[in-house]
DNA sequence: CTGCGTGATGTTGTACACAACAATAAAATC
DNA sequence: GATTTTATTGTTGTGTACAACATCACGCAG
């Protein structure tokens, strides 16, 4: 279904889980499935069962069920009865109220309560930078994934106000996922993701540039621009491919 | 304890709770114990116990487990092992960025998909600005905050960007109990209270106005500016009585 | 009288058994 | 042979017993 090239073993599991207070081990299961779901790792439409689940992570299905109720309540899957608990499907449009929100949310992050950067904080971009710059060399979707949502923690935490780091977090996990669902679908894959990572790599040195200067305004500013046109982008791509294979 | 008239009967429980699959039940439950902790029923710092949840709502544990988790995730409870799950005391200083937040959230509800309001919602807004007016003649702290929630309700449906809604409810919900809180400890308790619902009633009236012509940018106008000043308000009548009463 | 340890008590967190429900396959009936 | 009915299997939702943990009271030594 997915034409993401997956591993067979998914990382990160009930290696070094154990340690710390039960809330620690339920936030790190949560990050957890949360990353997978984002990296398609789960496609949409997947269907998650609690006990395989609490098997992997050597817990009762009880945590795990904690785990998943959060999950449904910020609308990454959805538990039916007597079914299975399945990754929600996820389309452009339904998502463009979303794309729209954080748009605006983007360059709130300049305006309040923005924390001047100090140079461990400018450091951390400038070695995403250098990540990105070897990813141009050697494309790769889910590095690019990655990558990506490092970036986004990283311009997350130039804001002190938590309530719009929350939101923003959320909303970001809300769309994430859409990239990777669409463009592994597109015919001409690889020439948009070479593309898109070419665009991705300059927003960053742009953004990048600014951050080093310490103008927050200017980061919002550029995010709002480029998170606008990558869902256009992407918008405009999804529905090209539509019509072509024949609508729907 | 709270200097709030409560009656000994809390409103609305195991009555007609049970119909409706479970998610409804649980959805209901939800329903009912966060407008609890926004109207200060249950005070911050209190203890709720989940067995006695479980016996009023005539369920077992579990469901009251779904339920307060999802308090936790937003915030309103606060889970302890071996102690209890307490209401999260709230203080206005630590509120001054999700006010913020609310502040250009406002804005956008009049940007963002707005819907043109129908003569239904139009009646509606006037039927609670009649309520508010009775208000004015008979002042009630209880009754002030429950207009001023369906007020905020009937303001959030007016736009029809489902994220929007969703985001600025949670902050509504995050922020509301405040007012009730302070003002309930005020030394010119009952004069605040008065010029409070003067204030609120004026800032009805204007925005239905508004709403009645139809031009929502201004309602986002009007409602950003009475936030902002209802926060300063209430922060400056907090600091004053602070210092007061010898600081803390 | 004070400080510390220890047990009793109360509460949330976990695990597990079972109920409710959905889906599929098999079988019976027309 | 097609269709309806029924049985079987699999999954989430619920209830409940128990473990883990915190708190408080009580006793006891200093």
């Amino acid at each position: 279904m997915t034409a993401i090239p997956t591993l067979g073993r998914l990382p990160a599991a009930d290696g070094a889980i154990q340690s710390g207070g039960s809330r620690e081990r339920i936030e790190r299961i949560y990050a957890v499935l949360r990353k997978r779901i984002c990296l398609l790792d789960y496609a949409p439409g997947e269907r998650l069962r609690e006990e395989t689940l609490a098997d992997e992570f050597d817990v009762s299905r009880t945590p795990i069920r904690r785990v998943l109720a959060r999950l449904e309540d910020e609308g990454l899957v959805r538990s039916v009865h007597g079914v299975g608990t399945i990754v929600t499907d996820i389309d452009i449009d339904a998502l463009e109220q979303v794309y729209q929100l954080r748009v605006e949310l983007a360059e709130l992050i300049g305006k309040l309560s923005p924390v001047r950067p100090d140079a461990q904080k400018i450091a951390a971009f400038q070695t995403l930078l250098a990540r990105c710059e070897t990813l141009v060399a050697t494309p790769d979707a889910r590095k690019f994934a990655e990558i990506n949502m490092d970036f986004f923690h990283l311009l997350n935490s130039l804001t002190a106000n938590e309530p719009l780091r929350a939101i923003s977090e959320l909303l970001y996990y809300q769309t994430t996922r859409i990239w990777l669902k669409t463009a592994s679908r597109l015919e001409s894959y690889q020439a948009v993701l070479n593309a898109e990572i070419t665009i991705f790599h300059r927003e960053m040195a742009d953004i990048v540039a600014a951050v080093e200067i310490g103008d927050l305004e200017v980061v919002g500013h550029i995010r709002r621009a480029h998170i606008s046109m990558s869902f256009l982008r992407l918008r405009d791509s999804a529905h090209a491919d539509a019509t072509r294979t024949g609508d729907d």
